[in-house]
DNA sequence: GCCGTTTTCGGCCCGACTGTTTTCAGTCG
């Protein structure tokens, strides 16, 4: 994606600017502007090639919207070619190690030429480093273990596996006396979709006491810190805990402070700022006075603010909604009432219609819908024309026997790389719902790829499209089509988008679905349960939803059951 | 390099911990 490329572009400058020791406000620039570009849902190109203003964009100016014009002609820009003139193309990679910063990457190149994390490991394990300037022998084994947990890939984690161990951490937590109360602040608590770390705020009775007893805690592997305010750790897989001693008057302004952004929060420091006030993570201070600090609520009231739910501090936006008294009133949890993605024995799912159902009963839900995998997955055993016909016969009688619960007929139909459905339109059509997903052809010229979803979605036979980008985290990239004509098309004919709630695929991701918002296209939170325990992965779809600023409107399954039937089948 | 209800020039968020020093720089979040 061009955006991208746009965005490392700007971030090696940073990176390269900062070990030479440039003008760090400079360097701030470089890489809020990749963070802006990082941001954007549309293709920059776009902007350019319809002549608008990119100095519009927060953080691109005269220079560096020049610059992002340079990038899509050239591919690169001046500027980064001069600068890697002065260094060679992978001393920048040594700042990913831990501990290693541009001050010290620098000494490590220019006194011992160390040039790549190859060099750097020789140089450590044969004792060189220890000699240099600013550093010794800790600082050498901290290299040699920053290596290590970089080679390991020990970085962010995804957010399931990160509340699999905070749950398992609360339980140690809420066994240790000297703890009066925990939070978990970070991107955990943004709800973002990968975590580097996790922050835990403690106010304790006794510092010393709880450090002690939370040290016990067996996973733990390594004490990477220990001071009177934190305790820094790694457990076993490679996971950073940031344990934070907090007073409860300051546990607020701490947990806005911890909870961030880094970018949210620079916001709203400014803003402190503007109103001759301090902001910390002790308090909001006038002159030496705490104005605020106990609760959230308390500062943000104190900036003249309402309260921001953590998934929207990402500075998208948030601050100036919130003034202007704009914040969207976010989807939650409970507001689902329904799940519309689910597969079942027929195919590669674990359970039969009617566990399934059973188990939606349960949750509360009014409605659930078996979409089963066509033909075209056959890995997953898919069904052909004839076997979903029978399929849906037998759902429609556990149906018909399911009172004030609706058990829809559906499929996931496969869009065929020539975007065409991977089975008859008459039978589609005569389906309660149709999920349409893209299982295959990955790879695909964007405007092929375009024209493929434009296909499906244009069929008259569709309601969703399903995890719209395909992509796995950390494994398999999104698709690339036209972001703006596809949601655009959706809208016109009424077709749903899917967050799909599994944890490895949370697609639509946030920014789209903001976009989506925007657009006015309708969304669907669905779990593709191919299992009971499945369904209660709902809630990783609503923080994604949330963190897009999704209102309950905007979600179709949180109708009620004769709403949602009245949209399906309008008289 | 960006930005403006303090400013088109002169600012640009803030504090803790480590490891190396002997009063502090570098790194991190």
């Amino acid at each position: 994606m061009e955006n991208a490329r746009i965005a490392a572009v700007f971030e090696q400058v940073a990176d390269i600017l900062e070990i030479l020791g440039e003008n760090p406000f400079r360097i701030r620039s470089y890489r809020n502007a990749a963070r802006t570009v990082g941001d954007m849902t549309g293709p920059l190109a776009d902007m350019v090639a319809e002549g608008k203003d990119l100095t519009a964009l927060p953080g691109i100016g005269e220079g560096l919207g020049g610059k992002v014009r340079e990038i899509l002609q050239s591919g690169t820009c001046e500027t980064l070619q001069d600068l890697r003139r002065r260094l060679p193309p992978q001393v920048p990679d040594l700042l990913h190690v831990k501990g290693l910063g541009p001050k010290k990457v620098k000494v490590l190149y220019e006194q011992l030429g160390i040039k790549s994390l190859g060099d750097l490991k020789t140089a450590a394990e044969a004792g060189k480093i220890r000699d240099l300037e600013g550093m010794g022998a800790k600082t050498e084994q901290n290299i040699l273990k920053g290596l290590a947990t970089l080679e390991a890939e020990a970085g962010r984690i995804g957010i399931y596996e990160a509340a699999r161990a905070v749950r398992a951490l609360g339980r140690h937590l809420e066994d240790i006396g000297a703890v009066r109360r925990w939070q978990v602040a970070g991107s955990f608590r943004r709800r973002r979709e990968t975590v580097g770390d996790l922050d835990v705020l403690v106010e304790a009775s006794d510092r010393a006491k709880a450090a002690e007893a939370i040290l016990t805690y067996q996973p733990i592997e390594d004490v990477i810190a220990r001071g009177r305010q934190k305790v820094s750790v790694a457990l076993a897989g490679g996971l950073q805990v940031d344990f934070r001693f907090i007073e409860a008057e300051a546990f607020g302004a701490a947990m806005m402070y911890f909870t961030g952004s880094k970018a949210h929060n620079i916001v709203l420091r400014k803003r402190a700022r503007k109103r001759r006030l301090k902001l910390n993570e002790y308090g909001l201070f006038r002159g030496k006075r705490r104005a605020a600090g106990k609760t959230e609520e308390e500062v943000f009231k104190a900036l003249d603010l309402p309260w921001i739910p953590p998934e929207l501090r990402e500075d998208r936006g948030e601050i100036a909604a919130a003034d202007e008294g704009k914040l969207p009133k976010l989807v939650q949890r409970k507001d689902i009432r329904g799940d519309l993605h689910a597969h079942t024995t027929a195919t590669d799912g674990a359970n039969t219609p009617r566990q399934l159902a059973e188990a939606a009963r349960k949750l509360g839900y009014k409605y659930l819908a078996i979409t089963d995998h066509s033909k075209a997955v056959r890995v997953a055993g898919g069904l052909n024309a004839a076997a979903l016909g029978r399929h849906a016969g037998r759902i429609r009688e556990l149906d018909a026997h399911l009172d004030g619960f609706y058990l829809l007929a559906g499929v996931e139909v496969d869009i065929l790389k020539d975007g065409r459905l991977d089975l008859p339109e008459t039978l589609l059509g005569g389906l309660d719902w149709v999920v349409a997903s893209i299982h295959s052809a990955f790879s695909l010229a964007q405007a092929e790829m375009t024209d493929r979803i434009l296909a499906a979605v244009g069929s008259g036979v569709v309601h969703c499209l399903g995890h719209p980008f395909g992509r796995i985290i950390g494994r398999r990239d999104p698709i690339q089509f036209d972001v703006d004509r596809v949601f655009e098309a959706c809208r016109e004919a009424g077709v749903c988008l899917e967050i799909n709630a599994y944890p490895d695929r949370l697609d639509l991701p946030d920014v789209y679905c903001k976009r989506a918002r925007e657009m006015g296209v309708t969304m669907v939170i669905s779990t593709d349960a191919h299992k009971i325990a499945d369904l209660d992965l709902m809630q990783y779809g609503v923080s994604v939803a949330r963190r897009g600023w999704l209102e309950k409107g905007d979600v179709l399954n949180t109708l009620s059951l004769s709403a949602l039937r009245k949209r399906l089948k309008p008289s």
